[in-house]
DNA sequence: AAAAGTACTTGCCCTATGTCAAGAAATCAA
DNA sequence: TTGATTTCTTGACATAGGGCAAGTACTTTT
């Protein structure tokens, strides 16, 4: 690792995620206040428990999604490939969170998104038939999902709105704020082009900031 | 109007939109497979159908949305103000589309956008409660709904994708190209800040493509 | 330990877009 | 009709960020 090893680990690191127990079961991605513990059960048990090692595509553009990922450990990182050949960061997966391509789960068509593990991984699966089941039996299950669905499409929003209301330098700056394990444990390349610049271009921003803002 | 109207328009124009038969009706708004007449019915009684006039604000900053909106006629736009004042469009919404802000609708939070009538516009508007019931008692209508919030989370992540892999041109000729209406009813500098430019730069940008791209 | 690969930085130059200010044209108010 | 307002364009200048290429440091492989 370079100089952000140097800045923030206490001793030469890797881009492997330090060692953290996983998110304590797969029931902590369903709180929701009508979920009873039954349900929870039921939910649980509709999952797969896997360990991933680092580097492992768990979808790859053009294929259908026919699963989705809750992360009890590691980075997930998703991205697009550019026409001109680029790959554009689209977002991480971290513990706690769910790594998902809506679109090709939910709509059946094929993904032009790709999800790869950026270290080795303890992820829960659950296949798209088994959450359709859970979907129409559950009540309380498909509004988890509706809720789900809000907090994410208010992310996205909020991420197409700070592209242009922020300059790269903002964007860096709030990742650092709000998920600085990111700035630690991702290569530069790809938190540059999540943020919309190149790697140039982020490396001058961070002089910039270690200079004193 | 000014050279937009010159260009695109027979006679001198108005920002009002012309008259153009609303949808036919609000079932035309939930098609979806396992929807039946029955339900279509049910659904239909939920809305209420309204006649808005141009600048009416359907949502304000800070209010709690307690409805959404499926536009028959007209066009809706949606804001979002910066702290430095100025507002950022986050999107339109036309005739067959709904408006709706779902994080303050589904998430009960307060909004921190603005919805605006830009014409006088048909629209059929439903209560969230009326909402929330559908969604419980129909099955097929949690499928819909979570289709449309597919599409909509696919619509935004593409925002945002393009915001980064696309120039200002580009977004602009997209467009053009894929809704060319809202350039000849809406003015520039709300085009401006959707495409996330100053009207100063697009006006430059449409220049040039005057010119021969 | 040497070689190869990856991550990050830096310099040089260029382009897209922003800011500010003025002006023309169209629209609205009365 | 007239004056006020809004819309759009244009010019001069400033700045953020991109493209390319070289160089350093770290990591992985052998």
């Amino acid at each position: 690792m370079g100089t952000s090893a140097q800045l923030h680990s206490e001793k030469a690191g890797t881009y492997h995620s330090d060692v953290q127990s996983p998110v304590c079961s797969v029931q902590d991605f369903y709180h929701h206040p009508e979920l009873g513990p039954g349900d929870l059960e039921q939910i649980a048990r509709a999952h797969e428990y896997q360990q991933l090692s680092r580097g492992t595509m768990l979808l790859q553009e053009g294929q259908h999604a026919n699963a989705y990922y809750c992360i009890g450990s590691g980075i997930v990182r998703s991205f697009a490939t550019n026409p001109s050949g680029k790959d554009i960061t689209t977002g991480f997966t971290c513990r706690g969170q769910i790594a998902i391509e809506v679109a090709s789960l939910f709509l059946g068509v094929p993904t032009k998104e790709n999800f790869q593990t950026l270290s080795d991984c303890q992820v829960w699966k659950i296949p798209l038939i088994s959450f359709h089941k859970l979907f129409n039996q559950i009540p309380a299950f498909a509004s988890w999902g509706r809720e789900w669905m809000s907090q994410a499409l208010l992310m996205y929003k909020l991420r197409a709105l700070r592209m242009i209301t922020e300059t790269a330098k903002d964007r860096y700056l709030r990742l650092q704020r709000e998920q600085p394990e990111l700035l630690q444990q991702v290569p530069l390349k790809y938190i540059a082009s999540f943020l919309g610049v190149t790697d140039t271009s982020l490396s001058r921003i961070r002089k910039e900031i270690a200079r004193g803002n």
